[in-house]
RNA sequence: GGCGCCAUGGUGCAUCGGUUAGCACACGGCUCUUUCAAGGCCGGGAGAGGGGUUCAACUCCCCUUGGCGCCGCCA
């Protein structure tokens, strides 16, 4: 325990699939804790048992560690500040919140959901701040016991301080000031015994030493809440960090409207290089303040700096995050990306599982000509597939182009000879018996190429055809060419 | 509606009083080439508007406009 070094916190709630604004605050988090020597906790809110949904957590903690973000303490690593579910902490938000109303800044709070509602309609339609009017705030002990009979559940509201401002420093929006007046009694302990955030964030964070709050922007408005609670306690408030939220590319928050792009597991899934995604993500409202794409993991560690959080909201640009990624494809070696993209292609029913000696050398040698123009993992079967299966589908434009003339059959016919006849199957060789055929043929180079790419592939692209030849095998290529000049041979 | 935050090209950032306003992505063109990528080269494209402060403002202040966020017994 290092009580002197920053300890930040991530702290989800296990309501639903984790998304991209969770992860990107979990950056921040995680980076500024590597970057100082801090601790990294995880804590689970999970106060609302209305909303809880079974595996989120689960969720959560494989896209951290997918992301390599282990955090020190937290569920399955326990820590010196358990437990850190909120569930299991109720005692000590019962204690605290105990001292609240012993100090009359708490109050127990009588009115009905239904009385709150129509408080509310009124409030809207002579267009008042909404808000609660603190009708049980000042009850003498007579009403109070009237009301306790009337509704024995009552919740507990905080008594805010109606008089002058609440101000609080950020550290990336600086000096912000609220009027106190505009504040709200907000409910501190629900009906149901369970604490709200506004209170349990603010009691644990305290309770765990944590120094620096790091949460999106929507949190700023009720900052103020928190900068309350923590004077009523005399307690030190963190240093606040409200990074600018990622909005989609309509320019709005990112919902559950825009699942496809919000759901982080997706992003997994779809064969995103962590890395890279930790690339991205970090560099989405931070800034080293350099002209600068590619960071490692240990740059982004030794340069992160709270400062250098943007504070404006960014749009998440998938083309970005796809170019990123590309970048960090082509940095594999050849082995890294084998391994990576082996399961995909052992599902697909490509390779054997365990995979043969000969399969591992097959799958290198097929991976170092797809490298450079492969981005997500999950397009690798797909790009491979000629390589594995010799069930050639002709692409339609394809061969209408390239393989529909008169002459086709003839100049498959010749290279399927020639290649036939090679008797050292090499690069050089290949690609000399393919030129020999265009100039034996009299034509360009480029009207045996073309054939000859359609009849081994099925394809109008993909990897240089010479290597391609070279590594699908001298029998199959010339079997398909045999193949391909019989279809096109009437 | 109230309150809060924000405002550099389509997008993400740089420049934190003096620059021909820079980089990257995307886009367009050229190049390399057997295709597709990757690479190289070139190009179009920005300080929301208005007031101040200052010798000087994208940079500081104010207003307007616009965008976003929050206003739950949800987090």
């Amino acid at each position: 325990m290092t009580p002197d070094k920053p300890r930040l916190r991530m702290a989800p709630s296990p309501t639903g699939s984790p998304h991209i604004g969770n992860i990107r605050t979990a950056v921040f988090d995680y980076l500024y804790a590597r970057h100082t020597g801090g601790t990294f906790v995880l804590r689970i809110e999970d106060t609302d048992r209305n909303r809880f949904v079974e595996g989120s957590l689960e969720e959560m903690m494989r896209a951290l560690r997918w992301m390599g973000m282990q955090w020190d303490e937290g569920p399955e690593v326990g820590g010196p500040f358990g437990p850190y579910f909120q569930s299991q902490r109720l005692d000590f938000y019962h204690k605290y919140v105990r001292r609240l109303i012993d100090s009359g800044r708490a109050y127990y709070c009588y009115c009905t959901k239904e009385r709150l509602e129509e408080m509310r309609k009124v409030q809207e339609a002579a267009k008042l701040p909404p808000g609660y009017d603190r009708r049980c705030r000042d009850l003498d002990e007579q009403s109070r016991n009237q009301c306790a009979q009337e509704n024995p559940k009552p919740v507990i509201r905080f008594a805010m301080n109606t008089q002058g401002v609440t101000e609080l420093e950020d550290a990336v929006r600086g000096h912000v000031s609220f009027r106190n007046d505009l504040q709200d009694d907000f409910v501190i302990i629900k009906a149901d015994g369970y604490p709200t955030y506004h209170f349990a964030s603010v009691v644990d964070d305290h309770l765990m030493k944590i120094t620096h709050v790091v949460r999106g922007d929507e949190w700023l408005s009720s900052a103020p809440k928190h900068m309350q609670i923590y004077e009523a306690f005399g307690w030190q408030p963190p240093v606040w960090v409200h990074p600018s939220l990622i909005l989609d590319e309509t320019g709005k928050k990112l919902s559950k409207r825009s699942e496809a792009q919000t759901r982080f597991l997706s992003y997994i899934e779809d064969g995103y290089l962590p890395d890279a995604m930790l690339n991205f993500l970090a560099t989405m409202g931070w800034s080293a303040g350099e002209d600068r794409k590619l960071y490692s993991r240990e740059e982004l560690i030794e340069k992160f700096s709270l400062e250098g959080i943007t504070n404006h909201p960014a749009i998440f640009d998938l083309a970005k995050l796809n170019d990123l990624q590309g970048e960090y494809v082509r940095m594999l070696t050849v082995g890294q990306l084998a391994d990576m993209i082996l399961p995909r292609l052992q599902q697909a029913g490509f390779i054997s599982e365990p995979p043969s000696a000969q399969e591992l050398d097959y799958l290198h040698k097929v991976t170092g000509l797809i490298q450079d123009r492969l981005v997500l993992l999950k397009e690798a079967p797909e790009m491979v597939s000629f390589f594995y299966s010799d069930e050639i589908e002709y692409d339609e434009k394809g061969a209408k182009k390239h393989l529909a003339k008169d002459t086709t059959p003839a100049i498959l016919k010749a290279v399927s000879i020639k290649l036939a006849s090679l008797e050292e199957w090499s690069l050089a060789n290949i690609e000399a018996a393919l030129r020999g055929v265009a100039d034996a043929l009299g034509v360009k180079a480029a009207d045996i190429i073309h054939p000859t790419r359609m009849a081994v592939t099925g394809r109008t692209w993909g990897p240089g055809l010479f290597e391609l030849i070279e590594v699908v095998g001298q029998s199959r290529v010339v079997a398909r060419i045999d193949c391909c000049a019989e279809k096109y041979g009437h």
